[in-house]
RNA sequence: GCCGGGGUGGCGAAACUGGUCAGACGCGCCCGACUUAAAAUCGGGUGGCCCUCGGGCCGUGCGGGUUCGAGCCCCGCCCCCGGCACCA
């Protein structure tokens, strides 16, 4: 017997598979009848980093991985490719400080990746590989992101956006976190532009919506996220007029009950109001709160506001209520105007004792109108829908509904990224480039340093273009695409990623998609998450696929970490697997890793269950040599080593594909490997090997198919999972627990057979029972099949 | 404040539908074998307290409840993690 050599047996069957194209899945020829048994695996698609892989890749893309090999040993056909988020900042800031071009640092770090991937034996079908910067992949960004434009779903105008001070760039708000850029931590700052925006906020309510098919399912906590950021409020639109002025101001409210406690009225700094009719000192207030951060608002204690001179109506009752500017009242919410109501709303009933403002109460302690003439006694709901309805006879209400969700600005002022493929002409205005010049090439420039303006700006060359439309000079969109663009379809041209005439094949994406099983980091639940539910609702609608939701299952990972923190470059704090798999093998490195603990949880990353792991390793080669050498071969496979490997095949199988629980099925295994040990040359030893051999196959492909051919076997990755022998599963007899008064008194062994009056006299047998209920009353006495029985005294 | 997820040995954890003295599997620790010795390897032990060595009592964040029986269900708390938040 050899020494189990990781190193050797890896690159073997590494080299063996690759030659046996073992992973590549083709696609249905078009016209196959439709089937049930195909599978799509996908893990998020990694951004090539400078550091390689870190363990929380290899935990992510292991799992997906034993899935992987599981369902295709289950006779599913599975669909398992990979790719690259290959566009962003970090590969051109590395550029800029650096030297070299984004393109070649992010190549290079694709081939690490690539290679680290390679090395871990992970069954991906890499003919299918893509990615994000390559103009056969942004060809189709730009061409999909065409489609949102002559649908009216991609759209230019000027607003407030954040802006990265460091990065020199506009970002969105799923990536600001606590106020700062997520990327690189600077205090992000609010300024007006003209930006590209998808109009996510169309599809507020379908995202609101999860449309999954039967079977999907996503984690409770990733729902309740995207709803809180979508932020739906049912509520009413109130008009109030300036009668001075001959204008109406709305509102939102979604306490339209409250009405008649109206006292005062209050916009935004940032409202049009202010600066068409505030009073100079208005106008001084306003300026001055409206250039600080949200943030900084909201931290303050003291309400501050300035009466605006003027006053609006309220429509229900007359009553003329003064109009002040506050920056409580945010813009960007609702129409950037409120009716105050302080009796009912905390803030209000601040800003009304700072400045002395009257304070009417119109809800009682039981929840019903009052001061509210004809509408005092109703329950608040119905007086609610009562003065809308009364608002809408005469024009000045409507019920409605109000978002927090807003639209996404996905224009870039920098240069590493998809070039958005619009012609800006003075006569025609925003012109698309015809479909058949795409891609628009991100031209080679020389200097990638952020001056404000973006570098696609500073290439006169690249920037002068004749108009599509007139055929007169123009100009082209210098700004780049956020990589969330990139990512919002990639699982699409995954399945039909060669396609030259089209992002992707109708059929072929109907075929694979919604993807069975989607893995990674809860992070980006109110990003990707939510963009590419939102290009899949989109482009559904376009008539361009056949679904509605992206991704059927969703699985999150938790972190994993070191020294307590999620691992980050920043914090220094990145562990990769090179080491593990150099020292110990990809096998080891793999079962390490799931080993863990939950998958589904943070972990900290330690190794000192890589002891245990290689024992474990080392004891499985050396008990299979030893079975193989000594074990009958064809003996009748039964007795309890055989029912161990058995129940062991059903835990393992269930853990997996039904509970999605990945360190367990490796304890099952462990178990079962030392009951054989006890007995290498016995009878259902070799079935006993052969099973933990093929079971331990998903997460040790490499020990498992050298093992496999030791046995005397080939070709283990094609070998159907194994399947529970039921007869085995079912025990003759069974350890019959008794009980009194719910405490375990005795244990029998017992045949499955025996009635319920069989099991209770042979329970009472036992001396040690009978110490207990002799003498006493046996009020009651429960009997469970096959578990216990249970004698209530007293 | 609103919403979601959690609290089990020295540590990571298991216990799947309320039913096998709760703690599988692994780490660590202790003991033993091999060795001149150590390392490596292999084997055994390992929740706490008490013990006349038969066993007894206690134990899943805290306090109650339901049940023959609760880590699991219900009520009330405490603590931790995450999302949203001057959102009208």
């Amino acid at each position: 017997m050899d020494r189990y050599d990781a190193k050797t047996i890896e690159a073997r069957w590494q080299r063996v598979w690759e030659d046996a194209q073992a992973f590549h899945v083709p696609n249905p020829e078009p016209g196959a009848p439709a089937d049930d048994t195909h599978w799509y695996q996908l893990e998020m698609l990694p951004y090539p980093s400078g550091n390689g892989m870190h363990m929380g890749h290899v935990l992510n893309y292991t799992m997906g991985d034993v899935i992987t090999h599981v369902r295709r040993r289950s006779g599913w056909a599975v669909v398992r490719p990979m790719g690259w988020d290959a566009f962003g900042l970090p590969a051109e800031n590395a550029a800029i400080r650096e030297g070299g071009h984004p393109r070649e640092i992010t190549e290079r770090n694709i081939a690490t990746i690539r290679a680290q991937m390679k090395r871990l034996g992970w069954a991906i079908d890499w003919d299918r590989e893509v990615s994000s910067h390559d103009p056969g992949y942004y060809r189709w960004t730009q061409w999909l992101f065409l489609k949102f434009f002559e649908h009216g779903l991609a759209y230019r105008k000027e607003a407030p956006v954040n802006w990265c001070p460091n990065d020199q760039t506009v970002i969105a708000n799923e990536y600001i976190v606590d106020g700062h850029c997520e990327r690189c931590g600077a205090l992000v700052e609010l300024r007006n532009m003209t930006q590209w925006f998808f109009r996510t906020t169309a599809y507020a309510d379908e995202l609101l919506e999860f449309e999954l098919p039967p079977g999907g399912e996503w984690p409770e906590r990733t729902k309740t996220i995207q709803r809180n950021w979508i932020g739906r409020s049912e509520g009413a639109e109130i008009l109030f007029r300036v009668d001075e002025l001959g204008i109406d101001i709305p509102v939102f409210t979604t306490r339209a009950d409250t009405l008649f406690g109206a006292t005062f009225f209050v916009v935004a700094p940032e409202h049009p109001f202010v600066e068409a009719h505030a009073s100079e000192e208005a106008q001084a207030y306003a300026r001055h709160a409206g250039a600080r951060r949200a943030e900084d608002r909201a931290a303050e204690t003291e309400k501050t506001g300035v009466f605006t001179g003027h006053h609006v109506t309220n429509p229900v009752n007359g009553e003329r209520l003064p109009i002040w500017v506050a920056d409580y009242v945010l813009m960007d919410y609702g129409t950037g105007a409120i009716m105050a109501v302080p009796a009912h709303d905390e803030r209000d009933r601040e800003f009304a004792d700072t400045f002395g403002l009257p304070v009417v109460e119109v809800i009682d302690e039981h929840g019903r109108l009052l001061n509210s003439e004809r509408f005092d006694g109703l329950p608040a709901r119905d007086g609610a829908r009562a003065i809308v309805a009364l608002l809408a006879e005469q024009g000045r209400g409507e019920t409605t509904v109000s978002y927090r969700l807003r639209d996404w600005s996905f224009s870039r002022q920098r240069y590493w990224g998809c070039p958005i493929p619009i012609v800006h002409c003075e006569r025609c205005g925003l012109v698309a480039v015809p479909e058949d010049e795409l891609p628009v090439l991100l031209p080679e420039i020389e200097d990638y340093q952020p001056k404000g303006k973006p570098p696609l700006a500073s290439n006169e060359e690249w920037m002068r273009v004749s108009c599509p439309g007139c055929g007169g000079d123009a100009r082209r969109d210098p700004d780049t695409m956020d990589t969330f663009v990139d990512s919002s379809w990639y699982f699409l041209r995954y399945v039909d990623p060669h396609n030259g005439h089209a992002p992707f094949d109708r059929d072929v994406v109907d075929y694979w998609l919604p993807v069975s099983q989607y893995i990674g980091g809860i992070d980006h639940a109110t990003g990707h998450l939510l963009y590419s539910r939102f290009f899949v609702k989109a482009l559904n609608d376009f008539g361009m696929l056949g679904f509605r939701e992206p991704f059927a299952r969703l699985f999150h990972q938790g972190w994993v970490q070191m020294g307590g923190t999620k691992m980050s470059k920043t914090k220094g704090n990145v562990m990769g697997p090179d080491d593990l798999v150099a020292e110990y093998g990809a096998d080891a490195t793999r079962l390490c890793i799931l080993f863990l603990g939950p998958a589904d949880q943070d972990m900290e990353w330690t190794d000192a269950g890589v002891e245990g792991i290689v024992r474990f390793l080392r004891r499985l080669w050396r008990v299979v040599h030893e079975v193989a050498e000594r074990a009958p071969a064809d003996v009748p496979v039964e007795g309890p080593l055989a029912r161990k490997a058995n129940a062991t095949i059903a835990k393992v199988s269930d853990d997996i594909v039904r509970r999605f629980q990945f360190h367990t099925p490796i304890s099952a295994v462990m178990e079962l490997v030392h009951e054989l040990s006890d007995d290498p040359g016995g009878p259902a030893a070799r079935f006993a090997a052969e099973t933990a051999v093929s079971l331990i196959q998903p997460y040790a492909p490499h020990i498992a198919e050298e093992l496999w051919q030791t046995l005397g076997h080939e070709r283990l990755w094609q070998q159907p999972w194994p399947v529970a022998d039921e007869a085995q599963l079912v025990q003759e007899t069974f350890e019959l627990v008794v009980q009194v008064n719910g405490k375990v008194r005795d244990r029998f062994h017992a045949e499955v057979g025996l009635s319920e009056d069989e099991l209770v006299e042979l329970a009472k047998t036992s001396p040690r029972v009978r110490a207990h209920i002799d003498g006493a009353q046996v009020r009651k006495t429960i009997v469970v099949p096959r578990k216990l029985v249970n004698f209530v005294v007293g």
